[in-house]
DNA sequence: GGCACTATCACATAATGATGTTAGTAGGTC
DNA sequence: GACCTACTAACATCATTATGTGATAGTGCC
């Protein structure tokens, strides 16, 4: 019987994933809380659970900070980070932070219990992108990269792109100029030779960055 | 032994598919066109494959259009649409037209062959959120719509967004003006409670249309 | 016939985005 | 030290997009 927590700031996502998981008959889901610092409060207080499904961004810790520190003080928990980026500096880091899978957040809840399920069976669940960019990562680095060599900072910015945000509040949320933004833009267009927000946002979501 | 031929104006992704599927042991791939009318062509003098991978936006003649046809000269030829377009419409209409499969375009060629021999074992491979489409229109029609009630026309001027289209070339590719582009695109934002290009691409591509 | 909905087009204005140019700082390499 | 890349930033300018308002016309429904 798997216990099953949840840190996701989409209330809707949060609410459905809560009450489909907890229908299962071999699952439960006592808990879902929209803040990784929510989630480490309970945590000191209840029996913990045996998964977590995991957002990376989220409203103040990060979902890959999170991950170290609840790893750290419960290394039974196994974590699935669920999220839209698909950015290798992504997947590496929360990899290394001790992720047990990595699922691209248009996963249909079936598939998201299948991930559980694999999980509990020692598996190592992740959508058939991610598995390519980790097994090509460690396979042919000789080959010619389809990684198209976005710095971790730029990356940043076409996940802002991707999360629907205006130059200004990509400049917000990293804490940064809009003329900065505007820089890092053009630098991305001209490394995947696109000349529009809508063009990297398309790339970005079809996983060919 | 499945024959497999192609119909995609995409080069690169043509010859990608074609390489792999022949390399396969259990298939073959003799032809791949870059539009439907040299597939026809082709069908008049050689003999004409089991399955073949269709997509839907093609110059010329569209791949709706084409299978139509195809279905009607060769109606033992099995059709699977291969696009990155996720609209209940174009769904529902390729299926009527004679689809047997619908494939999203982010999938991977190993599931596109699995897809194929699916298709062989007398299956219908499609994608899970199509699947889920296809279930969900014919189950709970009394559910609440996720469905955004975008209109046909509405979905164009959506595939045009997701294409990276500015709205002068969407004008262009539909063959109204300018205003009338904006005009729907008004009323997209209001049905989707969104208001950048950004986001009505993001929500589309992930399935949340 | 009237109503709701879709599709079409126009004019106007403010906000945002795309692109050119220039430049300082920090870190790593030869 | 000279050189390179990543990151930061400012200023300017034109193109595109977002939004308001208003209008005509066809379809299907009751």
């Amino acid at each position: 019987m798997a216990q099953v927590g949840i840190v996701e700031d989409n209330k809707k996502i949060r609410q459905l994933m809560q009450r489909y998981l907890d229908m299962q008959e071999d699952m439960s889901c006592p808990v879902a809380t929209e803040s990784v610092e929510e989630m480490l409060d309970y945590l000191t207080t209840y029996p913990h659970p045996n998964v977590l499904l995991m957002d990376i961004q989220l409203p103040g810790m990060s979902g890959i900070e999170g991950m170290k520190i609840i790893q750290q003080k419960y290394p039974d928990i196994e974590i699935i980070m669920l999220t839209v980026y698909h950015d290798s500096h992504k997947i590496f880091d929360s990899l290394k932070a001790g992720a047990s899978g990595y699922l691209l957040k248009h996963t249909s809840l079936p598939e998201i219990k299948d991930a559980i399920e694999l999980l509990m069976q020692g598996g190592a669940p992740m959508s058939p992108q991610i598995a390519r960019k980790v097994i090509t990562h460690f396979n042919d680095r000789g080959q010619k990269q389809q990684e198209s060599n976005l710095t971790n900072r730029e990356q940043d910015i076409v996940n802002g792109l991707v999360d629907g945000l205006s130059y200004k509040l990509i400049a917000d949320r990293l804490d940064i100029s809009i003329d900065t933004v505007r820089a890092h833009i053009r630098n991305i267009y001209k490394k995947l030779h696109v000349n529009s927000k809508a063009e990297v946002i398309a790339k970005s979501l079809r996983g060919e960055l």
